[in-house]
DNA sequence: TCAGTTTACTAAACCGATTTACTGTTCAAT
DNA sequence: ATTGAACAGTAAATCGGTTTAGTAAACTGA
């Protein structure tokens, strides 16, 4: 391969020329210009982008740091992201966590270790202050979809609390009172503010009369599978509606609830969250609370490149995107005694 | 943030021994060792990426260029490649191509300028020699899941003819004779191989009263819509099994029946492909081809970095792994005169 | 004609590693 | 006392760009 050595060379002038003239930081008389643009060609000339790198110091890459890429919210939140990031002339590093911190510190001391220019950063277990320490040490950093408690970077979410909300407004006006919420713990932003905002609803229309159990475990198939198997087994005094706040735990709900021989709306009322898998073809299609999660990416990258406010003193600035309610086919009327 | 500099100074020895001990190429003394070792911890040295790739001439980096990141199959391929890269030591750079030739010539130059030192390539329309050019110019490639005909690098799909044999046998063996195809045209490998299997299976076990009808499109919810709004809008002479080549058609052709007021299996039978979706979870459950998606990408990393046979005269290998028939609730025997 | 400006370009330092080809010292054996 | 090997390192080149701080020549105006 030429380099710009070969380049400069060929069109008879210094390296310093060449490379003056492709960033634009030297004006040429029309020939010179012709001379250096031939000689590109005639080699088949490009920077080296690791030499480039070094001089420049900034890699032109950001990295993205996920738990996992294979479920459909992270799987449309990365190429969310990458579409961003390509309209930027930018690279992708994609990482993989499985959740695993100790694979999450290793990501992080990479980038600030300079391999890439900034981190979208998402973790999906319960905040640990070595974990926001190290994100604090990392350089330019935004944490998206799940808090890191401790973490002074910009923070960006959807609007939880508004989308548990919605689901039991929805569920409560259709006359439910004894509900189920199936999600994360408190010590997860999204498990506490859906819920929080889902007792709110709730509470909104029918007052006293809301009766709500909750049911905290991960995003899981199998969390799903589990809590649904218990609320199968359970006799008379059995909710009357679920919300189930990933696309997993609906999946997995429904597999058992089949199972079961329960059949939804009839036996029980489900709403969904996430809605980014086919819930519109479930039998029945899921009501669900919708999250705008190629706005999420967009929005992250945004919020990484965009400069930061100086004061750097102020709180993270937290930023929600809105949420919507999908209605399908998953909610009827309770009926029976409950 | 220190450099090898620094520490040499910290160690008092020069930057080639530190540089010769860290990368194994120099034996120290305990004393002179444990100086270098300390300064390393005391400056919180690490050693700068760029520096490193510009002075090796590699990038430790594999790139992935696919066309689309977040439906299920590719989002899976994308999971199992990073996971086997990780295990080496690798980094993952990710593009998507929308499918889109201009952005594919793109990334596979970046590729021959030494953005990564490798690159697995998918790519979903048909092959044009343009492209097989680009990748015979880019360097350790491998061309995945869809075949570029002219490209000379070696060369990973699934078991696509034993696919469509699969489906067609069980079809046929369900008491099946007038079946539909809905897949890709014949110039994609996955198209032609699929059908070719399809009717071997359907002749196999039916022989002449096999009656095959092949609609081609793309593997999209949209081709998957049009091929079953038009299966709907026809009469007595319908098909009674349609064979849907990917997930993303048997979910757009499973929403038009459904609106068309047709029951699968009562009225039609259907066989999928992929199966990297939870199409265990439709209703009915679909009988499926399945794709082992995981060991594609694992596999396709493996084949990648392992090092090439010496004589590159050869035609370029192809390996195929199996598929499997996943059998659930979308096929019965066919009823009515048909 | 000569100072001052503009034009056209460049030498050399720098980014931070890796690596080749040495140097100087110590020790054992002859 | 000398030779040769083993030990403990190192100077300097290299990878391929970017950038600072210039220089030499041509032109302009008084």
């Amino acid at each position: 391969m030429a380099n710009l050595q070969d380049v400069a060379k060929a069109a008879k002038v210094s390296k310093t020329t060449v490379s003056r003239y492709l960033n634009g930081s030297l004006d040429l008389p029309e020939k010179t210009a012709a001379a250096i643009n031939g000689a590109i060609k005639a080699l088949n000339y490009v920077p080296n982008p690791h030499a480039r790198r070094l001089s420049l110091g900034r890699s032109d890459t950001v990295a993205l740091v996920v738990p996992d890429i294979s479920t459909p919210f992270f799987a449309t939140f990365v190429a969310a992201v990458e579409a961003e990031a390509v309209r930027r002339g930018l690279s992708l590093a994609l990482h993989a966590t499985l959740n695993r911190p100790d694979r999450e510190m290793t990501y992080l001391d990479q980038i600030r270790q300079g391999h890439a220019d900034g981190l979208i950063f998402i973790t999906n277990h319960e905040g640990n202050s070595a974990l926001a320490e190290r994100i604090n040490l990392a350089g330019p950093c935004i944490v998206v979809d799940e808090d890191v408690a401790e973490a002074r970077v910009p923070k960006l979410f959807c609007d939880n609390e508004s989308g548990g909300y919605l689901a039991a407004r929805h569920l409560a006006e259709a006359g439910h009172r004894h509900v189920l919420f199936i999600g994360g713990v408190d010590q997860m932003i999204s498990g506490a503010r859906r819920y929080t905002g889902f007792v709110r609803g709730m509470r909104d229309v029918a007052g006293d009369a809301a009766r709500i159990e909750r049911s905290c475990g991960t995003y899981t198939f199998e969390a799903g599978r589990a809590a649904g198997r218990a609320f199968a087994a359970r006799g008379a005094d059995r909710p009357t509606a679920i919300f189930a706040t990933s696309d997993e735990l609906v999946i997995g709900l429904y597999e058992v609830l089949r199972e079961a021989g329960l059949s939804v709306p009839r036996d029980v009322s489900v709403v969904g969250f996430d809605d980014v898998g086919p819930l519109h073809l479930f039998a029945p299609a899921v009501t669900a609370v919708r999250q705008p999660v190629r706005d999420l990416g967009k929005r992250a990258l945004e919020l990484l490149l965009d400069p930061r406010p100086e004061d750097t003193e102020r709180l993270p600035q937290e930023e929600l995107l809105p949420v919507t309610l999908i209605e399908r086919d998953s909610v009827a009327p309770p009926i029976g005694q409950d």
